[in-house]
DNA sequence: TTAAAAAATGGAAACGTTTCCATTTGGAGT
DNA sequence: ACTCCAAATGGAAACGTTTCCATTTTTTAA
């Protein structure tokens, strides 16, 4: 039962020689119509399948692709994940996933393997980029390899968002809506070098625009109780009337918190998400974010890599306006110019009507989604 | 620069025999502690790893599992995958993985060469559990394996979530409700038996509870424009009290388009999901919704693998009502007992503090998330 | 018919491991 | 110093391929 059928089995069977066979199955050198029938024959009764394991030692190329990534239950990357997967599967790669959660040892480790088991390429998305010990792993191997969604290092591509630039188009629009006290509010900011890069621009930008420097609300645990903290917060920073929220699940935790609060947003709070999940456009008030393309740079990076296995030309990581842009909604609304900081009305974006809006333009296209 | 170093290198570094190297390197049999330094030595100054490839070859071993699933962009599945590869990570193995957008092609496809990779095991939710050609495939060659949320054929463990009892129970809450008639709104029905076991258990506990039959609404493409499908529905439905949705991504846009054409949910309209992803609680309405552990199903499916692998005793599927229950949310309400179909309000449960509720059951518990 | 050329075929090495088994080494006991 | 035994070590086979090269068979041309 236990024995599956090598091509020794099916020279035999055939009776030839093993070289004879290989050359049948894989087209390549001389074989007589008979000996071609024969040997097509046994493989059907044995049913011989070609043992990749044989293979790879003798090509040294497995047809496999290394993929870490923090985690997939964040959309983000899932999509990112699976775009990557899409591509490499067409170019006959079949893909190695390692969720890290954030944790670099894990990181490492299984870089360290993903590199024993031979992968052709690795693509990643590493704690942090300026120090990885796995990234200085593959580079001694000289292994193919792309960054994704990592900020790159000088001589290095990465297929990142542009998560400065990013955030400080969200300090531009607050500026154009008359926001000045704002703040960042994030997660797990020691563990990723997104976020920091997110807070940077922002606080930069909104330098630039003289806004108040933004307060820095950072939220510990994954668990929704942001209430609580946003209470406090609020309590310590009454002049606040915008919220960045690093992710789009943030931006959506902190509508629902301040909803319990009985704070009402837009109206008393503008919120500013991140990334652009799908659901952000179907909740009431929509989500006003950063909407990016994480599936196209899954895409991209894939590219990258396979141009480097098979020495083609990489494909260019596109413009940053082509990475993200800032999408509407019903969370962001204008403060009145002249009053201060109170939550006096304005103009009331009808929110069931989300609208694309670029940044430093008040211009709203009707789009339907 | 391209020559990585292989045992033979070490050992002639170290001036030993391979034979040496291995022992000393996998500490099975004896060494000199000259030996052992020497070897140890050699291996720094070469940078040596073991290929995963030689190995595999000779052990017929390759501490890799193949996993083939729809697509990770459903967080139901991103999550389960997730779950799935940190236990095989744990375990030491690592896990090739598969999106095949619901293509049995990609499919048969991934999984012979899944099988020509020699992956010790496959965890795998095929397109249809009782016709798959690519599962005959891996009980052809007795590949220690389990599904995932397929409807187990007769003889076979499936760690699925139970869809035809989890439907039937909207089906009772509905009833509970006095929603007498009701919608099932599918989406992708022909790809997935998983959709159509839930339409065969509501449907059938429907007819149970003298409910009218359910009409089905069936969309076909992925797009958010559910508004017109809706609209015409309804016009042809004006009795449609309760749309039970496929999945919480329909249920929510169901939301958002009833909200589009006026209608307001729940109070002339209740739906509920299926899935319980973790937006459905922080919008407004809250979505009631079958509330599934796919996190938990990954994990325990890939349990089961490891148990063949290994010998072990493997877990058992947990009880059905350990692996859904019914999550209360604010998109559904009752419908006065006595009013045949119109939308009379008896009782408006605060929406903004959800609360759970065991179905043939009124109890309400305070749950704070 | 024969020689030469072309086509078909098989043997064996190589890829990087582990492991069996035989051999060598070292040390203890006499 | 010698024997004996255990410990240490290395050679070689095996795992499943591909491919080089030599050999055999067939075809073609003279």
């Amino acid at each position: 039962m236990g024995h599956v059928a090598t091509i020794k089995d099916v020279a035999q069977r055939a009776g030839c020689g093993v070289a004879t066979v290989s050359r049948v199955l894989n087209n390549t050198g001389p074989a007589s119509a008979k000996m071609r029938e024969r040997v097509l024959a046994a493989v059907d009764e044995l049913d011989f399948q070609f043992s990749e394991v044989g293979r790879s030692l003798q090509s040294s190329t497995t047809r496999t692709i290394g993929c870490v990534v923090p985690s997939i239950e964040n959309p983000v990357y899932a999509d990112a994940v699976q775009g990557a997967q899409e591509v490499f599967l067409n170019a006959g790669y079949q893909m190695l996933l390692v969720c890290t959660n954030y944790n670099p040892e894990i990181e490492t480790h299984a870089i360290r393997t993903l590199i024993a088991k031979q992968v052709d390429g690795i693509l990643l998305t590493v704690a942090d980029a300026q120090n990885s010990e796995g990234l200085d792993l593959i580079r001694g191997r000289q292994l193919p390899h792309s960054l994704l969604f990592n900020t790159a290092p000088v001589g290095q591509v990465s297929w990142s968002v542009g998560d400065h630039a990013a955030a400080a188009m969200v300090a531009d629009v607050f500026a154009e809506n008359n926001h000045n006290h704002t703040c960042f509010l994030a997660l797990n900011f020691l563990n990723s070098d997104r976020a920091r890069q997110r807070y940077e621009g922002f606080v930069e930008q909104c330098a630039q625009n003289k806004m108040a420097p933004p307060a820095l609300l950072e939220v510990d645990d994954d668990g929704l109780d942001l209430t609580a903290h946003l209470k406090c917060f609020l309590k310590d920073h009454p002049s606040l009337t915008g919220i960045f929220a690093s992710n789009d699940f943030l931006a959506l935790a902190s509508i629902r918190s301040a909803r319990e609060l009985s704070i009402e947003v837009p109206r008393d709070l503008s919120i500013v998400g991140f990334d652009g999940i799908k659901v952000g456009q179907l909740v009431e008030p929509s989500l006003a974010t950063i909407e990016t393309v994480p599936r196209a740079l899954g895409a991209g990076a894939s590219q990258t890599i396979l141009s480097m296995i098979n020495g083609s030309a990489p494909p260019e990581v596109p413009l940053e306006e082509k990475r993200f842009s800032f999408r509407a909604g019903g969370s962001l609304m204008p403060l009145a110019a002249e009053s201060e900081d109170d939550g006096k009305v304005t103009a009331f974006p009808p929110s069931n009507d989300p609208t694309h809006q670029k940044a430093k333009s008040n211009r709203r296209d009707q789009d339907e989604i």
